[in-house]
DNA sequence: ACCTATTTGTCCGTATGTATG
DNA sequence: CCATACATACGGACAAATAGG
């Protein structure tokens, strides 16, 4: 898996190695159901501190993207598309944000606000 | 504001400050608007780390509840039942288009469809 | 416009705990 | 029991945004 990291960038080094991870899955440099590298083994070969690989575990499995688990490491999470069940979360978040009063350039302000590349 | 921790728990200590100030603001300890105290007054009061407080925090502006600025403090949301909600709409839809392979800017196009005007 | 203090954000390092195999 | 690997917590350092003088 090939990922780069710059310490210059503005970027947090976290936000740039989750965005190389799924990228790398995008790309199917790493299947569905594979191991990602141990963090300590990224780190060293990215040159960051383990924690700073650790958050960007963390945000990719709260993407629902990868698996994390003590003791075992982290595998891409093997799930099919459901492009219905997609269609219809977004009918329900629009549902929802217009009953709050939401504009859809806020709407759009708040998923982009989750969807942080 | 009253929040206890125990050290001696199997809960990590920012779950019990997290749910510590979700209950202070339950019930109306501290109101809708007003400012939580800095990190570093309340780690120092409960003799915990700073980083552990910001955690804490961290996972309450995830929720929508507090609002985090830098240089600024921590403030309580005035709608945090809508707008928890919201953000947890918002944060799954990113999550499941994520698992289906959807960049941000097909995330944000499949919101406007459903947005239309 | 400048300076300072405050406050969160990021990153590092270390130590210890806990689940898995 | 032991090695691996993530989880939690501590501490320190510096950066960046904010507020106020």
């Amino acid at each position: 898996m090939l990922i780069r990291v710059d310490s210059g960038s503005s970027l947090p080094l976290y936000d740039q190695i989750a965005s190389g991870i799924r990228r790398a899955i995008a790309d199917g440099e790493v299947g569905r159901g594979e191991r990602l590298p141990a963090a300590k083994e990224l780190a060293a070969s990215l040159d960051v501190n383990m924690h700073t690989v650790l958050k960007a575990y963390g945000m990719l499995r709260e993407e629902g993207i990868i698996e994390v688990r003590r003791g075992r490491g982290v595998t891409v999470i093997d799930q099919p598309a459901d492009r219905a069940a997609l269609a219809e979360s977004a009918r329900r978040l629009v549902a929802d944000a217009r009953r709050a009063g939401l504009t859809t350039a806020e709407i759009v302000d708040l998923v982009e606000a989750h969807a942080t590349d």
